[in-house]
DNA sequence: TGTACATCAGTGAACGCGCGTTCACTGATGTAC
DNA sequence: TGTACATCAGTGAACGCGCGTTCACTGATGTAC
């Protein structure tokens, strides 16, 4: 299991006097996480579960968080940003090889595997829940795409091969990517290669298309 | 909002003496429906408030279903195979026109902005519960994968533009069109016409896609 | 048709449990002088 | 440096609540004769 550091300086310390802080945001966060799993989900975690794990009293959880559902938007936003830095470093390192899209199709199939929580939590929590909730989830999924949308671009313009709408391309990869995945959490690991195979395969399928359709207007435009 | 008829036969009536059944399975279904809708999801509803709803003594629950869960899955089941109906109808309608794709992504935002709460609960609740729930939902999206894959086959043979991995093609479009008919669900109707502009050219994207690989492992078998 | 009986769908009451939240508190830490 | 004081992070006990599940029951329905 993948140790999740959890140094998110979620509480911005302010130094003012008289306080002690033997607790900390962080250290709820990482109990929470520690009771994730693939059969427990966030939605599903009770405030009383957290703070036992955590080793404090059920009330002092109310010192660091309003309630349950603003902890669970917290653990999003740390999710998101965790597998951003991940697979964004995936992605560049694999910027010089041929292969851009597997490596990054595998660096996230390897996440996955290493049983990060924390991206279980963004894979599969985006449909239940708080609207606050949904909302997180739905914010990183837009930073994915759009960090997607400038990688799609770029190597657009370096193979001189245009996409049509990038934008739609980079939401379309980023949905479908992670809606495989999360069904993928469940399966057993011998499964792996042929998702990732699939996966790869469904994401060229839609970089093809995009530039299929690209080349197609832009004949037809050649053409009037 | 859709009257959702629920008439499953899912007790099967056996014909044994001494028997009355002024409930059904069918009713609790019902009752559990009527609870559901955008922020009340399957696994956030508990027993007792189902048998509330439904006008019965809480204990009276395990006449029908050994529990909760149980209830879940016949949902699902009920679920998928009211979508397929209201899909596959909508599709061989289209069958005929030339925008088959546009014609089904409108059909299916169509039943989703009827509040079909039987759509809602396919579309959100596949990853988080219990495993025989998760499985139930994995089921049906199965089962549809399957229908649009005979589907895509006999559209490309009557257009004589092969497709590559037909049923990976197939998998992609449900699982994103899944996964982009539920984020829709929170959203205002206004954004409707943009999210099918979006959901029709992301499938034509796929397609598109397909056919060019299609053609290129077609034309470097051909060089051989 | 009428009567005695068996079946079993649905019930009312009760159980123990874990929950979120509140309250007044305590005692270690940091500050002022 | 030493002392008095203010702050406030964390606590222990208690609350009322809705939950899933159990039990022995009741009374309408269907069956046998």
């Amino acid at each position: 299991m993948t140790q999740n550091p959890v140094s998110t300086d979620a509480g911005s310390d302010h130094t003012t006097p008289g306080r002690r802080a033997t607790i900390s945001r962080d250290d709820l966060l990482a109990a929470a996480l520690r009771l994730l799993g693939p059969h427990r989900s966030v939605s599903s975690l009770s405030l009383r579960e957290v703070t036992r794990e955590a080793g404090i009293a059920p009330n002092s959880f109310y010192r660091q968080f309003r309630d349950m559902d603003e902890l669970a938007v917290a653990l999003i936003d740390l999710a998101g940003r965790s597998l951003r830095k991940i697979v964004g470093a995936a992605r560049h390192r694999a910027a010089t090889d041929r292969s851009v899209v597997r490596g990054s199709v595998e660096a996230f199939m390897q996440q996955l595997r290493d049983d990060d929580k924390l991206l279980h939590v963004l894979l599969r929590e985006g449909t239940v829940g708080s609207d606050a909730f949904k909302q997180a989830v739905d914010r990183e999924l837009t930073f994915f795409e759009e960090e997607l949308r400038i990688d799609l671009v770029r190597i657009a313009a370096a193979d001189k091969a245009a996409l049509h709408e990038p934008a739609l391309v980079a939401r379309a990869i980023t949905r479908l990517v992670f809606a495989i995945g999360a069904t993928a959490m469940d399966l057993p690991t011998e499964r792996d290669a042929e998702l990732i195979r699939q996966l790869t395969e469904m994401v060229r399928m839609i970089i093809a298309g995009s530039r299929a359709v690209a080349a197609e207007a832009r004949s037809s435009t050649r053409d009037k």
